[in-house]
DNA sequence: TATAGGGCTTCCAGTCACTGGAAGCTCAAG
DNA sequence: CTTGAGCTTCCAGTGACTGGAAGCCCTATA
């Protein structure tokens, strides 16, 4: 198979592909005219990659997962582990834009968005400093 | 006021500040001995960006934001456009790291996670050839 | 056989928002 | 006069691609 025809089956673009060699994810063989000869082995570890991508893991987990994967005396809390510690960063990563969430629908309500000046987002924007250090010492206490 | 002070006074980083600094975000003056010399607006407008920053915003938004903050014919529906987008990029992130984290957690549950190399994490993101296209054509239909 | 096109190759650069580090200047204290 | 902290610039790296240029390969058609 070519690289066209291995990212029409994974779903992975041609660049993406290569890049993965280059990072040593996959290592295709070459056919005499220097074209990547991927075997099915190959598109199967790519649609692997593409699989585990789209869960959010880091390419360097992808790494250790497909290594996992390959390693028949592999243990399930090994995979489990990496997949724990990856649901505790989205949840982190979800409660945080949550909280983003929440302040900015407030101040986009309290927005009237109309042709005058007066902007309650602005207006919080503008009054960072106020949660902030003080001058040096002194503060409007 | 020196780098430092108005790191401080801020909360970001003198090398977040030259960065700033270098894509035009702030201009501070400077010192007969080459120091930056800040003045109270350009910590303001420090906080300001710090601000909108932790609530998101990209720094092209941060770009708009400050020169709508600066502009006292702007219309708070501009202002309002922008956070409104935001918003919805937002909320989609949610979305997505929320499919994640579903699909993650069921699969983490379903994963005894002790010494034997059996997984249904691995069975899952190996099974992702299933949902794509076919060899050429003709599938395992 | 010539040519046109599409697919493949490599390499370089850019994305986003910083961040680390090196080399070197300035300043205040002792 | 030295020490050390703070400041300066510049260069490079992060993660995970992505775009583009220059050029080779292969097939089909005129």
């Amino acid at each position: 198979m070519n690289i066209g025809e291995v990212a029409e089956r994974s779903g992975i673009p041609p660049k993406t592909i290569r890049y993965y060699e280059d990072i040593g994810l996959v290592r295709p063989q070459r056919s005499g005219n220097g074209y990547r000869a991927f075997r099915e082995i190959d598109l199967h570890k790519l649609a692997f990659l593409g699989r585990a991508r789209a869960l959010g893991f880091s390419i360097e987990d992808c790494r250790n997962l497909l290594s996992l994967y390959e390693d028949e005396t592999r243990e399930s809390a090994q995979v489990k582990t990496i997949a724990e510690e990856h649901l505790g960063a989205i949840d982190d990563k979800i409660a945080q834009l949550q909280e983003m969430r929440e302040t900015l629908s407030h101040l986009v309500e309290a927005c009237r968005g109309d042709h005058r000046p007066d902007c309650p987002i602005l207006k919080d924007l503008s009054g960072a400093l106020a949660g902030c250090k003080p001058t040096t010492g002194r503060s409007a206490d």
